[in-house]
RNA sequence: GCGUCCGUAGCUCAGCUGGAUAGAGCGUCGGCCUCCGAAGCCGAAGGCCAAAGGUUCGAAUCCUUUCGGACGCACCA
């Protein structure tokens, strides 16, 4: 069998049209896809080289056309619009693809050129005060998948989890179950640890609010008509913003069209955009007017609103008795008094195990878990080296600071923390020791930080302080950044309890899945059409997240997620049932003769061509995966293989009949050929879906 | 104010190391189940690629400015 691949077709392609135009390297050529079928598997651009040549490409192109007429390895070459349209011989090309799938079984999609490195991918990252939520599921299953695409690359990759226990909302949770539920457990309430954890946070959060409003109704009332006097202005301006906001809104949902978004208005550029349109000004003066009831209580409730959030602040800090007892909690957690320890280690252990079995149905795992509870003393050594190396010092009040610098001369540098004053630690100070302990344990070559963009800022600094004690160390660490996942209706709010709890959500997409497999097939066992139900809902879900660039921020529509038509994962598991559809009934019918290559691969239609090349570009959408840390290219590989596949078998002629048939071909030889083709694409398919963390199905 | 990212079809998004008529899904309209699975296939309509300048033989892609949006600029995580 050859050894080539699509990538050596293509070097040789490029070689060979280099030769043609009497240069030693191919460099100003490009290789790409052709732009149909038909007009050939691969193109070779010569608008470069007739720049660097001052020739007009359509003669170059034409040039490599003729000289590649006469070479055997192309079927046909034409020159068009400075691109020669090469098509290869069938028998290479076929032996070519098949080659590859065969030869590296398992690895196929691998860079052999690669040298394997060794790989560091944090993702998931969940906190031990409530369960995953949607968010957190677009970073698992991106990180998961992320990890699977580089491995396929020919990487030694080591998938890291860091779990947030310890913190001041571990507190609230801790605080609120000895509190109010103390006794209760994951046993006696027979709720998943991390959805009793996550409710007793809630809990907490309810609990604090009634105690503000409390306070509110008496000692804190003072306060807040002192504060209500003394910031009048202020707060009288921001209630008119807000309705004229919502004017505005009225407006234009009632269809009137404005020259610029009122979401968000800046009050500096208000009075043009205001005065550019007039009548608009004298409708809201007459809006008002018509309700003055109703404009009085919404300044009277706008202003108590701000008055509250602003004496909120000083009664968390001073009055509060739940907020004292959580801070007092976290001093003592600091302390290792026995008692905090014991509860914090019993809820925790309760939320670990709940997120397990999450992962567990995600089909999700890591090879090392970091606590940050365990890498929290590290990180503050690591900042005293800083420290002992000018590379940060001390403020006034002790804490310890770095001073980033700013990226243009009008960007001021910033101060970040490192260490609070009173010696604890706040963010920077774990992440710095886990990374530093990981930079011990396993000398990477490349760490990524699966987190999304809103965290930023806080990894450009965590890279550029790990370099200062590990020089060059830096520049091997990278952010793998992704948009936030919103709700329909905005931002998700966990404190609010807005937010999508995962298991919750996977339990909806998967029985919707298999309403669907059991509408299909009544006759199936309740337990068959559960387990395909919940692989269809999981590849629904799983595709959704994935089918997106990471930059993308996802509108977390759930019924677009449950879709399962179209570019979804239920179209591509479909896609590759019926192609195991097709193969079972093959191998009922007597299997395939053998393939004579050399010979059959003649019959090869573009279409079939097509999808060969399709297949064959795994390795290179890998490459690319790779190179932009984001497995969404892989993700769309396997759709337009899916659809291309799907498109094949399904195409008929004018009179009706299939232009592709398989099982009922009547020529043994195309048959042969077909088969071995569908073979390819599954593996392929399988292979591609794999990487995404995708599990297939015989039947759906 | 400063920084990062973004503005492409009615909607959601690809394409962005410059090159062949700007693609896909959803939605809309029209076909296709005596024919290997209709979670499917085929076709149609729909775009001054936010705007304006520039660089270039050539710009959705590079540069500048403006407008619009998201995120960040905590001794929170």
């Amino acid at each position: 069998m050859s050894t080539e691949n699509l990538r050596s077709l293509e070097r040789h392609l490029l070689a060979a049209a280099a030769a043609a135009l009497q240069r030693n390297d191919p460099s100003g050529l490009r290789a790409s896809d052709a732009q149909s079928p038909a007009a050939g598997d691969l193109a070779v651009g010569c608008h470069g080289l007739a720049k660097e040549l001052k020739r007009d490409p359509q003669s170059l192109a034409q040039t490599i056309a003729a000289a590649l007429a006469n070479d055997p390895r192309y079927a046909a070459a034409t020159a068009e619009n400075g691109y020669c349209n090469v098509r290869f011989a069938r028998p290479l090309l076929f032996a070519a693809v098949a080659g590859e799938v065969v030869r590296e079984g398992e690895r196929f999609g691998r860079d052999p050129d690669e040298a394997p490195a060794k790989w560091l991918i944090e993702y998931s990252g969940p906190n031990t005060n409530k369960p995953l939520h949607i968010g957190h599921l677009r970073n698992t299953i991106l990180g998961f998948a992320m990890s699977n695409v580089v491995r396929a690359h020919g990487h030694d990759v080591t998938r890291y989890n860091i779990v947030n226990d310890r913190g001041i909302h571990i507190c609230k949770s801790m605080v609120a179950w000895k509190r109010f539920a103390e006794g209760q457990t994951p046993e006696t309430t027979g709720e998943k640890g991390d959805h009793l954890v996550g409710r007793l946070y809630s809990l907490f959060a309810k609990k604090a609010t009634e105690e503000f409003e409390q306070w509110a109704a008496g000692p804190g009332a003072a306060e807040i008509d002192a504060y209500l006097a003394q910031h009048r202005a202020s707060i009288e301006a921001g209630a008119d913003l807000n309705l004229r906001k919502r004017f505005l809104q009225e407006q234009e949902k009632a269809g009137r069209k404005l020259d610029f978004k009122p979401a968000k208005i800046k009050p500096q550029l208000y009075p043009e955009k205001m005065a550019a349109d007039v009548p608009l000004e004298r409708d809201y003066a007459a809006w008002l007017a018509a309700r003055p009831g109703e404009v009085a209580e919404a300044r009277r409730a706008d202003g108590l609103k701000r008055a509250q959030a602003a004496v909120a602040r000083r009664f968390e800090a001073e009055v509060s008795q739940l907020h004292a007892q959580t801070r007092e909690w976290l001093r003592r957690w600091e302390e290792s008094d026995p008692e905090v320890r014991a509860i914090w280690r019993r809820m925790n252990d309760w939320v670990l195990a709940g997120i397990e079995k999450t992962y567990a149905r995600l089909g999700v795992s890591f090879d090392h878990v970091d606590y940050e509870s365990e890498v929290y003393l590290l990180g503050k050594e690591i900042v005293g080296e800083l420290l002992a190396k000018g590379v940060a010092r001390k403020n006034g009040d002790g804490a310890v600071i770095f001073e980033q610098p700013g990226k243009t001369p009008a960007d001021p540098p910033q101060e970040k923390v490192l260490l609070r004053g009173d010696g604890t630690s706040v963010y920077i100070t774990q992440d710095l020791g886990s990374l530093m302990r990981r930079h011990r344990r396993h000398d990477p070559a490349q760490v990524v930080y699966v987190v999304g963009s809103e965290q930023e800022l806080h990894f450009e600094t965590l890279f550029v302080l790990i370099d200062r004690l590990l020089p060059g160390f830096g520049a091997r660490c990278h952010h793998l950044s992704y948009g936030m996942v919103e709700l329909p209706h905005g931002k998700m709010k966990s404190r609010e309890g807005e937010i999508i709890e995962a298991d919750g959500f996977l339990d909806t997409v998967e029985e919707a899945a298999g309403s669907q497999v059991r509408a299909r097939s009544p006759e199936l066992p309740d337990a068959e059409v559960k387990r395909r139900g919940s692989r269809i809902g999981l590849a629904a879900v799983k595709y959704h997240l994935l089918k997106f660039s990471k930059r993308s921020t996802v509108k977390f529509d759930v019924d677009e997620a449950l879709d399962m038509n179209g570019r979804t994962g239920p179209y591509c598991l479909y896609s590759l049932a019926r192609i195991r559809s097709i193969l079972r009934k093959v191998e009922a019918a007597g299997g395939a003769t053998k393939l004579d290559l050399a010979v059959e691969a003649e019959r090869l239609t573009p279409a079939e061509a097509g999808l060969l090349l399709a297949v064959a570009r795994l390795p290179e959408t890998i490459r690319a995966a790779v190179r932009d840390l984001d497995p969404y290219h892989v993700a769309d590989w396997v759709y337009r293989l899916a659809k291309e596949v799907n498109s094949w078998y399904t195409a008929s002629g004018e009179d009706g009949k299939p232009l592709h048939p398989v099982v009922h071909c009547s020529d043994p030889a195309t048959r042969a050929l077909r088969v071995t083709l569908l073979r390819l694409v599954e593996a392929a398919l399988e292979r591609g879906l794999g990487l995404l963390g995708i599990a297939t199905l015989d039947e759906m």
